[in-house]
DNA sequence: GTGAAAGCGCTAACAA
DNA sequence: TTGTTAGCGCTTTCAC
């Protein structure tokens, strides 16, 4: 492999018309040969890889940009980084992107529209060919930055009506039913819900599939029962505390993420109350770490690898079926129970 | 704030023409009213500026790019994203990287030297400014790439001898002294340590920290207290039930990383012993989450903050004083033990 | 099949 | 101070 890039007389990095001149061919073969265009014989191809090869040369792609107009970057919009949600599904879309010869540029807003705005001005500005916005909510203001000038765009749950819009539909309800059946049958019948930020289109969403997961389950909910919180692990401990001052108090407490179920964890731990002994908790999403809490978290599953791949899929077929009718404008994620050792039957067996 | 674009008659997004036509100036007073010269009159920088927003004319970085030869980008390369430590470094060096202007382009090699050298490349294509490479070893195969054609770069731990490479040195026997003298002071006598693997610098260096720090506070350490691991909480996890087998077993335990640490919390759970009333735990990183493990975990402090703003600062260095002679290039970033609950006395307080 | 030439949108050197 | 102009390195017609 060589490593040194050849450089000419003046010490310049080796340019398309370097290789040309390497390989005694136009600058036109050569950009054709390495975007593997069937017209170049064969002959050709070979000794303008050669020449590639031996001056170790790297096109530049801000110039290759420019004349075509497409970068092959991605963007990705995510709300909070500090999330380990979010880095897993960057990951794995940034794992997809790569496969597919794309780059992706990572933006975080911590849920500021001034630096959701920002982010997509940049994006902008670095010319991508189409951006996943993964904020759950408060979307608003980037749409129109990035609609009006033409760039494709997923949204996580949050249908917009626009040409170049797409839009993954969640389906939190089969994973929610999920929980509080295997809830019920362990005889819990106290369930609270520490919700999301009612900000957050995802957050109502999930309330919403609890109540009606409740409702189906022939469940009484108690108002109380159910607390805003902000998916962060000192608001679930700070949401459970809450819970535990009242009278009655639930047996089993669902979480709108994992986060959220990881600070209930921590905040009956400080009351000494033993997991899933005293209290059962479920949280949502899954994330790494929710295997290796004490104990593993029982949790319904939202998988990013999923999500990953149902944004990418959406960019992609507005990228590469841009004139198509009946293009796939809508993608469905669904949830999954994943019982682990957070939840037990309630300390004495009657409702 | 106008949000459409306004399009010539041919549908084209305004260019910097479009800005000069509109102004009644030429581009170039364009260009310069943009990148803020002194030279522009305030009066046609008005005009300037509000043909701009009329406009809502967004310039073209990859046209600048292409001309000025400065991306006003900066790679970032670490070694595992599913490590906490890592997204949590990258967020803190795109925070300041944004803050001054830059943009980051992100990869992961997953210690795997083919990916580490696609990562290098895209970089390369990418025409990067500059690249911070967090991999903490294993790094020898990306230099040549990048700093034969004169990027900028700066590694962790890892001095290498060319005048565009600069080093973060991290001084973890600091943090490994304060560990080893408070697991003392507690009456520990039998302190084990489960290391990173040795395929890294860093948990090499590590480990001879904490076999020094040993030494000089008078500790016997028994050869098979030391157990190669690889800072996976699953290796944690494996690494300790190892070190339970034995016959003479440690009533501490300092693990090369958090992730290890919390692999220990979890294998001792299952073993019924209670942290840190059975055994003590100390972890290194301090990440996010060592907050809120069950105990809270004591761990060795190793700001990211710090040592991405040290990553910043000498590629910022290399950019703006090339010339310097008196560059720095060498910078340090040191380790404090922040006491949480996982560290006791051990059951039976006699050596 | 291959090559010549015209830009993509911008910055910077040079003129005025 | 401001404008004119020559490219940056590449893709893509359009001839041949």
């Amino acid at each position: 492999m060589p490593r040194k890039p050849n450089r000419n007389a003046t010490g310049k990095l080796p340019d398309i018309r370097a290789v040309a001149s390497v390989a005694k061919v136009s600058i036109a073969t050569v950009s054709r040969t390495m975007n593997g265009s069937p017209l170049v014989s064969e002959r050709l191809s070979k000794r303008v890889w050669q020449a590639i090869k031996q001056l170790n040369y790297l096109p530049n792609t801000h110039a290759r940009t420019l004349v075509s107009g497409r970068s092959r970057i991605l963007g990705i919009i995510v709300e909070n980084i500090s999330n380990p949600f979010f880095p897993e599904l960057i990951q794995s879309f940034e794992e997809i992107a790569v496969t597919h010869g794309y780059e992706i540029l990572v933006s975080s807003t911590n849920s500021d529209p001034a630096v959701l705005a920002a982010c997509a001005r940049r994006m902008l500005e670095r010319k991508v060919d189409g951006v996943a916005v993964m904020t759950f909510g408060e979307e608003e203001p980037v749409l129109d930055q990035l609609t009006y000038r033409d760039v494709p765009i997923v949204l996580a749950e949050f249908k917009v009506d626009d040409p170049k819009a797409s839009t993954i539909l969640l389906d939190y309800s089969t994973g929610i039913n999920q929980a509080i059946h295997h809830l019920s049958e362990l005889g819990h019948r106290a369930i609270a819900f520490l919700a999301g930020p009612h900000s957050l289109h995802s957050a109502i969403t999930r309330e919403n599939d609890f109540r009606a997961a409740m409702e189906s389950a022939g469940l009484q909910l108690q108002k109380r029962w159910v607390i805003e919180c902000d998916h962060t692990l000192k608001g679930g401990a700070a949401g459970f505390e809450q819970l535990s001052r009242l009278a009655s108090r639930p047996t089993a407490v669902v979480c709108s993420n994992d986060m959220t179920a990881i600070g209930v964890l921590r905040a009956a731990y400080m009351q000494s109350l033993r997991v899933p002994h005293d209290l059962s908790v479920i949280g949502l999403d899954d994330i790494d770490f929710a295997e290796f809490t004490l104990p593993p978290l029982t949790t319904i599953r939202l998988s990013r690898a999923d999500l990953a791949r149902a944004a990418f899929n959406a960019l992609r077929a507005q990228l590469e079926e841009a004139g198509n009718p009946r293009l796939q404008r809508e993608f469905l994620v669904s949830t999954t129970l994943v019982v682990r050792d957070s939840t037990a039957a309630p300390p004495s067996s009657a409702a």
